[in-house]
DNA sequence: TTGCTCCTCACGTCACGTGAGGTGGC
DNA sequence: TTGCTCCTCACGTCACGTGAGGTGGC
């Protein structure tokens, strides 16, 4: 069997997995053209052609702008896509660290969403959880007339300053169930469930609570806890961390948003 | 000192790293709107709205058309999110293959291209290589009418059948010196520079040498290779390696172009 | 003749970017 | 008053995608 040597548009484009449409808008730009054109105007293009074709293919898939490309192919020397090249070496590595970073930010999502879809919402119990890393901020200044927000905005501000991902789920933070009941609305200071963060969160037995409502509401979850762990003679043996795991990220009612309350016992 | 409860459309821009006209943009299309209007029409945001927006701009960053996120905004419930995101998490990871591939094909496009720039052309000289992976394809066959070219498109064709990778550079290969010199344009076998290919070509001694010239075009080379080992008493103990390391990928002319033999030696 | 591919041209699309022309607070 | 930010259109852009309307070979 003889191979042909010219392939038609639809072949060619079936061939190198570029769209037809692709291809006449690369001529009609002048950026890639087929080697031959019939008498009746029909384009024809080469296996040969498969060369250059994948080169546009390969930049194409890293960003690089059609007309850099075009520039190129008119006036290509080893310098130039050497140049080009290196350049996108790097593009393609903060490309992948930003990927990374989306997936692991995806993943935590992903984790709280199930959870609060999960959640036994109407009993506190008990949970083994392994360690987690996170952030944890400075200590809150409510003094003046100073708000959570403000207090919110005030530890988004230093995570930026931090350099830190703004990007995961922000809770509060208790030093110890006291201070949590004594000011159950106004967190001490506030956590990022950050993986990279320079915190571990202890593994061992949780006492975990839910509520469901907005920001700031808490209902009787704090006495209930309390309640739980006297009547089990539980105690408590580290900071209360608070935490929307349902939220305006994933629900519409804000009567609905879910928070997680969890805290180490001995 | 109070922070503010508002900020302007640029302050907020600004802390979000979202382009004022993106939020204008999503302001038209319904997709995120600022918390409050003023008298005089100003868009006014506040710091809690960050965490819809980083939202956003998380899907935003990994492909997710705004109409699909304006869906989610509209609509949401954990399980649509839950679903969004998982799916998601798949083309992340396939995305980051994506990159690592071409990584991979710009680096050995790098090298060579560099080689092609810094080589000793003139001269037939002897370096020292270490181990590489290639693909070796089958045996060409040249009875009939079958070309150059034909044999090239049934590799390609074996490569794509096989699920190989089409982008790495493509060479000719031969079992030996004496079948190179008997057929110098027409290879037994075509190989493509693959990291992961299946062939290892052994590390040590080879003799190295350069053309310049179009595909098929040989010119002296295996006359001077062979008379540069006889001068020196070597002795050939390999597979015989063409490449072209400057071709119409880097170089406009296809006078300029740069193929470069090498073979192992004892 | 039928069905298939090919052609050109025009217009649509997506997510903004970029002025033009005008308003409003310190 | 000056300079700054804000506003609303309108139009441009990038890389195609999608018909419309017509041709040509088996």
């Amino acid at each position: 069997m003889k191979l042909k040597d010219f392939l038609t548009i639809s072949e060619f484009a079936e061939w190198t997995g570029i769209a037809r449409s692709a291809l006449i808008y690369y001529d009609k730009v002048g950026l890639f053209r087929p080697a031959h054109r019939g008498e009746n105007n029909y384009r024809y293009y080469t296996y040969l052609q498969t060369i250059t074709v994948n080169l546009i293919n390969t930049l194409k898939s890293i960003d690089v702008p059609l007309e850099t490309i075009g520039e190129l192919m008119r006036n290509r020397t080893p310098e130039d896509l050497l140049e080009l090249l290196s350049a996108k070496e790097l593009d393609i590595v903060r490309e992948i660290e930003h990927l990374l970073a989306a997936k692991k930010v995806i993943s935590v999502f992903n984790n709280h969403i199930r959870k609060g879809v999960t959640a036994d919402i109407e009993n506190i119990c008990i949970n083994e959880l392994g360690n987690e890393a996170f952030t944890l901020g400075p200590v809150n200044d409510y003094t003046g007339d100073e708000t959570f927000y403000n207090a919110f905005q005030r530890y988004c501000q230093h995570l930026e300053d931090k350099g830190g991902n703004l990007h995961y789920p922000i809770g509060g933070w208790w030093s110890c169930m006291e201070d949590f009941l004594r000011n159950p609305v106004r967190p001490t200071r506030f956590f990022s469930v950050d993986p990279d963060g320079q915190n571990q969160r202890k593994s061992g037995r949780y006492l975990v609570g839910y509520n469901r409502g907005f920001y700031g509401e808490i209902g009787d979850l704090p006495e209930r806890m309390v309640n739980h762990a006297g009547g089990n003679s539980l105690e408590f043996a580290g900071p209360m961390f608070n935490l929307f795991i349902l939220d305006e990220i994933s629900v519409l009612d804000p009567g609905s948003y879910l928070m997680q309350a969890f805290i180490l016992i001995k």
